[in-house]
DNA sequence: AAGTGGTCTAGACCACTCT
DNA sequence: GAGTGGTCTAGACCACTTG
């Protein structure tokens, strides 16, 4: 796309042009012009490349921002948001005085399967596709605390298969980024309860039968596409959670 | 306050205008000059009256109706909203098939005592100041499902001790509102999970030792301060929450 | 048809960040 | 000082709702 011509913008019927802008900005970033990290050009230039007046692009950033896809900083300039940190499962849990520490992670298993129907469901495969499949271990202050069976799409995710586990860090979603370029930049969370069995107690140190929590983590990039499903079991007196309602 | 007159608003260094103008419309709102359900005067009209620009009052607007505050209808007017709907506890539980059911109410005891600690801290007032306890259980399809427990602030809900618990609807919010003059417009539930005690466990139909879900509420009115405090007990297998993380 | 909020424009000026 | 996003203005026109 030849960055310096005039792009205009067509809404189509019932929608307004900002929202018409968003989309058209939203698809120039997933296709990767403006890499996550880089900021796009200034809003006076955006503005005259899709022929639109000054407030009608800000109402459209304004959108994107809202969405995540962006960040704008006075004086600085607009950027192109990354993924999620990594840390955010952590939130819902309080453990002793390990707060904001990172917990170390160690993966007991990693195999290729096919997708079951539960996971071809939420992941958004067909069933029987190749899905690569982990089992993690989150620990802090040497106490093993989270316990993971992770599902990830396999031809996108093929770069993990071979990769060295001793290299795997603490946090999964830079890993993504950086040997598979996927971004995680939305998630969904359910939360519920059952007891543990007696396999996933012995790796939680935790009597057999003991109540768990179970968090389901859906994770999306920027096309939506469903990259990540995450069944996370824990302590479930461990477990402290709060929401605003409005 | 002259409805007519000119009211000029005088931001403080570094805050912007909008953000000032939204303040004082804050307080008119909250002073009751247009009670909930009734629109405000029109766009034009608002920004005459405060001599602002259309674009910089509505900028405020925007701001009140993120927050709840107001409610915007293309065509119709701009809304002082009424409080919180009141069957918001249930969205947490997934029971059998009664959803959207408004689940029956039943007070089982209501007494005037004096603060706690914990109650004070979370109410926002004096250890020893009078609040009251209300116990209440909470059945959809004749199945007991949720234990409450809720503290009122007391020279506020003073209309509550006399009121016969024949009337008292199945839901509490549209009572504060009615009899109290109370508006429930935001609240934060924090969730966990502890065991039932033998009492818990005998008014919901479950063993002793049951493991129980807890979400604890703090509710606030317009003006920020805490108007009640509930305690909700129920079967932690029961429990099912989803968020979405950004 | 009249009144409401929603969109869009064109331009001025301010506040922040870097060099 | 030059460049960025943030605020504010004044006015035109559109879309929705109601009588």
């Amino acid at each position: 796309m030849a960055p310096n011509r005039l792009t205009l913008v067509q809404p189509e019927p019932g929608q307004s042009r900002y929202a018409a802008l968003a989309a058209a900005l939203r698809h120039r970033v997933m296709a990767g012009e403006w890499p996550a990290g880089t900021p796009l050009p200034a809003e006076t230039r955006l503005a005259a490349e899709h022929g639109v007046a000054l407030g009608t692009l800000r109402r459209a950033l304004e959108l994107l921002a809202e969405q995540g896809l962006i960040e704008r900083r006075h004086g600085k300039g607009t950027f192109v948001r990354g993924g999620l940190a990594g840390a955010t499962m952590l939130r819902f849990f309080r453990f002793g005085s390990g707060d904001g520490e990172v917990p170390r992670s160690r993966v007991l298993s990693r195999q290729p399967v096919v997708a079951s129907a539960e996971v071809a469901r939420r992941l958004g495969v067909a069933v029987g596709d190749p899905v690569l499949r982990l089992h993690r271990l989150r620990s802090l202050q040497a106490q093993p605390r989270l316990l993971e069976d992770i599902w990830l799409p396999l031809p996108l995710f093929a770069p993990l298969l071979d990769w060295p586990l001793a290299d795997w860090g603490d946090l999964l979603y830079p890993a993504f980024a950086e040997r598979c370029g996927v971004a995680v930049t939305r998630a969904t969370d359910e939360i519920g309860f059952a007891t543990l069995t007696a396999a996933q107690a012995r790796h939680l140190d935790l009597p057999p039968g003991h109540p768990g929590v179970t968090v389901t983590r859906q994770a999306y990039d920027l096309t939506g596409r469903c990259v990540e499903l995450r069944t996370t079991r824990a302590d479930a007196f461990a477990f402290h959670y709060a929401v605003t309602i409005t």
